[in-house]
DNA sequence: AAATATTATTTGAGGCTACTAACATAGGGG
DNA sequence: CCCCTATGTTAGTAGCCTCAAATAATATTT
């Protein structure tokens, strides 16, 4: 009961949609000297009176500072969020087009949706996964280059021998506390 | 014209939320005879109600048969959805779990919000990727070995020339050493 | 400055998913 | 059979995110 009116800096975990927001804004943050409703609304995919409202959400959060017609900040807050979900972006990024060798904007824009669902500790895994595969060039680049060609000769790799099944149901297991 | 009253067998894409309740469905049918409002409401976690409308929905879909108080069944246009999302569901939690060594509680959640995002084309990608890892010891298994030690060794391999760096800002410049 | 063009907000609505509270049905013991 | 408990449905409400239409403020041009 010291805190909030309302809604202001409440607790409550920011959705993934006030999540790309704040990317958007801190990705707009670097390219532009401004920022209006209008670039964030093309950003976005929506319509201007979409982002109007959300402004006013995300300034009763204490995550942009924003007045009616005005430019728009991040607070600090607000940057760190943004600068999150963009670094998450980046390394779901790299991990599609980089190991997997989708196209870029497919990849783009599977990493948007995939940034929200991760949590740090996997995120961690996944970089610390990629290091790997580049700081170790004998285990790793030439590894992924046979990977590489596995994807090339149609998933039959003669050069292995195969000890296939199809995997799924046997993590029955260890499964619910 | 020809088509839907109302919503009957749209085309409209399904939500991800509509996914999730006929992949557990799709889950709940091979473990159970008959399956029931409340099952779906524990498995989902949620309150009945909020499973009644849904199956209403799913209904005018064309993709359960349900009628009030009788046991649930999907369609064969349901149970392919189902049975899809829960392929995709397995290959993450298998990426999760046996790539990256995240717990299973954990990777369990995580696939379960991924499982909407990835395109098909990606899966297969990713399947293809484990499947290698799987399949080809030398340039596979031994790899992941090296990785875990990775993990462990406090992402300092002594055994590769450590050309580190902090990794995040300075691929641009790399690839060859 | 006045007129015009651009940008932004307000208002009112709708879809989706969830809930609580109140009511309804089904099926088994008395 | 009737009542009780399990289970399920309806009704009403709420939060989020979105939109179109109407309105308002700002910026630019003349």
């Amino acid at each position: 009961m010291v805190t909030n009116n309302k809604d202001s800096i409440a607790e409550k975990p920011l959705t993934s949609v006030m999540e790309d927001y704040l990317e958007a804004i801190f990705d707009l943050d670097q390219e532009k000297k401004f920022i209006r409703v209008k670039d964030i609304a093309k950003r976005m995919g929506v319509k201007m009176p979409t982002v109007s409202s959300m402004l006013k959400t995300l300034n009763n959060r204490g995550l942009v500072n924003y007045e009616k017609y005005a430019y728009v900040e991040l607070t600090k807050n607000g940057e760190d969020v943004g600068k999150e979900i963009r670094r998450r972006h980046e390394v779901l990024l790299k991990f599609l087009t980089e190991i997997l060798e989708i196209g870029f904007d497919i990849a783009d824009v599977e990493a948007c949706k995939m940034e929200h669902t991760l949590s740090s500790a996997t995120l961690d895994r996944l970089t610390g996964f990629m290091e790997f595969i580049q700081t170790c060039p004998r285990a790793g680049e030439s590894w992924l280059k046979y990977f590489k060609e596995y994807l090339v000769d149609g998933h039959r790799p003669e050069k292995c021998q195969a000890r296939s099944k199809t995997f799924s149901h046997e993590f029955e297991s260890q499964v619910q506390t």
